[in-house]
DNA sequence: ATTCTCACCTGTTAGC
DNA sequence: TGCTAACAGGTGAGAA
């Protein structure tokens, strides 16, 4: 589900609704959360100080020094909610929050998702690439220097560049020009220049538009991404390209359902 | 070292 | 209409 913009946007979200209030008790603690991190109910007493986002990662900054790490994965939400009568069976976790006594609800309806206090061993944490929003042509060649992988995989690769997913994957390569299947090292600079300033925008622009709700994802006000209308290939196979009019084309790249229009991608 | 495949879990949908 | 299989926005472990 959330890709870079979406997990920009429920940062954001965080900032606006929850920085600055303390966790008053622990409602629910599902117990695959708490095997990750049997310190979770130590939550109860701290402070939300800040969210920051790194790639697909949410960073809470608690008043206790502590980060919290939350990754929602492929069907993580993080919600504001009054207290309900009846807890969502996806809710997993579940804090009461001060002044209005509102929930922040983590809800997973995969179970993929993370929650857990940040140390060293979170090797996918601490392995990055730059950050996709502020990537460019030559740090983009330099990267894809003998890879014999697709662009796509490339792309995918979290430790090459963080925050693109299988969505904004498609659409920049698109924008770009470039079919999903070539190897990365046959891209040439010029290409590359042009693959990274197609990042760059396109995540901008998703960004600024709250991003992409396909099926399940919502921000943190409960309401969907709005770059959804704005897509060029992702699910739209069989639809006209809106550059050139050929037919969308839907195949499989790097494991991943992926689309590409193969009348203005080389 | 790099690349690929599968597993994780639940819900939805395409295809018969 | 009903059943089954395939697929879904991500990543990590282990195999090639």
């Amino acid at each position: 589900m959330p890709e870079l913009p979406e997990v920009e946007t429920v940062v954001r979200g965080l900032n606006e609704q929850v920085k600055g209030r303390e966790v008053l008790a622990l409602v629910h603690c599902a117990p695959h959360l708490r095997r990750r991190d049997a310190r979770l109910p130590s939550l109860v007493g701290e402070q939300f100080i800040e969210f920051t986002r790194r790639g697909k990662y949410i960073i809470a900054r608690l008043s206790s020094a502590r980060q919290l790490l939350i990754h929602l994965r492929m069907s993580g939400r993080l919600l504001l909610l009054p207290p309900a009568k009846k807890r969502d069976k996806h809710a997993h976790l579940i804090l009461r929050l001060s002044n209005t006594g509102e929930h922040l609800i983590f809800h997973d309806t995969r179970k993929f998702g993370v929650v857990e206090f940040l140390d060293e061993r979170h090797s996918g944490f601490h392995s990055l690439g730059p950050e996709a929003t502020r990537i460019t042509g030559s740090q983009l060649t330099g990267a894809m220097k003998g890879v014999k992988r697709s662009i796509k995989a490339f792309l995918l690769d979290q430790t090459k560049l963080a925050g693109i997913g299988n969505i904004y994957a498609d659409e920049a390569l698109h924008r770009a020009g470039i079919r999903p299947a070539r190897l990365a090292m046959r891209i040439k600079p010029g290409e590359a220049r042009v693959l990274a300033r197609a990042i760059r925008l396109i995540l901008q622009s998703a960004i600024r538009r709250m991003g992409t709700t396909f099926d399940s994802y919502i921000g943190v006000n409960g309401k969907p991404g709005e770059y959804s209308r704005h897509l060029k290939v992702y699910n739209r196979k069989g639809d006209a390209c809106r550059r050139c009019g050929s037919t969308i084309r839907k195949t499989r790249v790097a494991g991943r359902g992926t689309h590409y229009c193969p009348g203005c991608q080389f």
